[in-house]
DNA sequence: TCTATTTTTAATCAAATGTTTAAATCTTTT
DNA sequence: AAAAGATTTAAACATTTGATTAAAAATAGA
C-alpha cells in the first residue's frame, strides 16, 4: 500500500519541475536539474512520472489553465455587467502575473514550439459566454477576437516582454511592479476607451 | 585570400540557423539540424562561427534589432505628428510581423532564459525622443513607458499568443492574417483613444 | 603548372542526457 | 517478528550532442 512519504516525493519533484521548466523550457531543463532542485534521487523521476515528456506534459496542463482558466470564471459571471468583468479581468490577472512573471511567456513559447498539445474549445466557450452577449450589445461594432487580443495584450504583454525591457534600462524589478499596480486600474478605463473608439 | 564561395556558405548557415533557432529557440536547436537545413557538413559550422553560442549571438543580435530598431526610426521622425506616429508604427509592425510571425516569442522568450545579453540604453533613447516630446504635450498625464507597453501590447501580443489561439480554435492562419490587417487600421485609432481616456 | 592557402569531408572524441537496472532500505501487513 | 510490498539509491547504459582532427579537395597566387 502507499506510504505517507510517497505523495511528499512527488510533490517536490513537480515542485522542482515546475520552476526548472518554467525559467528554462523543455528543452533548456535536465533531468537531472529537477532532481537536485528536489534533492531527490534522479531515479525517482522516472519512477513516479515515466518520462521528461509525462511529467512536463502534467505541468504544462497546469500552467495553461493557469493562464488562461481563469478567463471563463470572470466572463461566465452573470451577476456583473461588462464594465464590471474588465475590472475583475485586470485585478485578476495582474495580480496572478506579479505571482508568476514567467507564466506567459514560458506557456506561450511552448505551445509554440508544439511541445505540448491541447484541444479546448475555448472559441464557443467565449462566443457563449455572457461577456459576448454583453460586449454585442454595448459595442457591436466591435470583433470580440480583436477585442480580447487587445485586453489580453495590455494586460499580458509587459510580463512577456519585462527581460528584454530590463535589459534595456527601461524598468528595473521595485519600478515594474509598481508600474503594474497602476496598469492595474488604468487598463480598465483604457478597455472601455477602445470600445468608444 | 577568400574565395567567392565561402560568403555564400557562411551565409547558407546563417540563413538556416535563422530559421532553426526561430523555431526551436537555443536550446531545442541542435547543430546538426542547422548543418542539415544548410546542406553542409557538420564541422563547417564550427569553421566558420566558432561554436554554437557565437554563432546564436549573431543571429539574436540581428533578430532584436529586426523586433526594436524599427521603433527609434519612427520616434525620431521629426517630420510627423504624434497621430503620424501612431499609423507608422502599426504598419511597421503589423506588416513585419506578418512576414516574421515567430520573431517575437523567439526574441522575448530567449531574453527571458538570459541566453542572449545586450546592452541598448533605450530608455534614453526614447526619453529623448520626438515622440516623447510631442506624447508629453499631447498627454501630460500618460507615463510614456504605460503607452508603449500598451503599444507594443496592442501590436504584438497577437503575434506572441496566437499559436495558442490556433490550438484553442480562436482563429486559423488565414483568419489571423485577415484580422491582423484589419488591425492595422484600428490600434492606431485605438491608441489614440486611450491617450484620450 | 606548381605551390600555398582555403575550404570541405568523414571520422572521432569527450561530455551530457534520458532512462533503466538491480540491490538496498524503509513501510505495511499479518 | 517475518514476509511482502513500496520506495530509494548508486551505478550503468545507450544515445545524443557540440566540438575537434587529420586528411582530401578546391581555389588562388606565382
Amino acid at each position: 500500500m502507499k506510504k505517507l512519504k510517497e505523495a511528499s516525493t512527488e510533490e517536490k519533484i513537480k515542485e522542482a519541475a515546475r520552476r526548472v521548466f518554467t525559467e528554462k523550457g523543455y528543452s533548456g531543463t535536465r533531468t537531472r536539474d529537477i532532481a537536485q532542485e528536489a534533492g531527490i534521487n534522479l531515479a525517482l523521476l522516472n519512477y513516479y512520472f515515466r518520462s521528461k515528456q509525462k511529467l512536463f506534459e502534467e505541468i504544462m496542463l497546469e500552467k495553461v489553465i493557469k493562464l488562461f482558466g481563469g478567463l471563463s470564471t470572470v466572463f461566465y459571471n452573470s451577476d456583473s455587467s461588462l464594465e464590471e468583468k474588465l475590472d475583475e479581468v485586470a485585478e485578476l490577472y495582474i495580480d496572478m502575473l506579479l505571482k508568476n512573471p514567467l507564466l506567459p511567456t514560458f506557456v506561450l513559447s511552448e505551445l509554440a514550439k508544439g511541445h505540448f498539445v491541447i484541444e479546448i474549445p475555448i472559441k464557443d466557450i467565449i462566443s457563449s459566454s455572457v461577456f459576448a452577449q454583453q460586449l454585442k450589445v454595448r459595442s457591436p461594432h466591435m470583433e470580440p477576437i480583436q477585442f480580447i487580443f487587445s485586453l489580453l495584450g495590455l494586460l499580458v504583454f509587459p510580463f512577456i516582454g519585462k527581460p528584454a525591457f530590463k535589459q534595456f534600462g527601461l524598468t528595473d524589478e521595485k519600478g515594474f511592479s509598481e508600474l503594474m499596480r497602476v496598469r492595474r486600474k488604468l487598463i480598465p478605463v483604457w478597455a472601455k476607451a477602445i470600445l468608444d473608439a
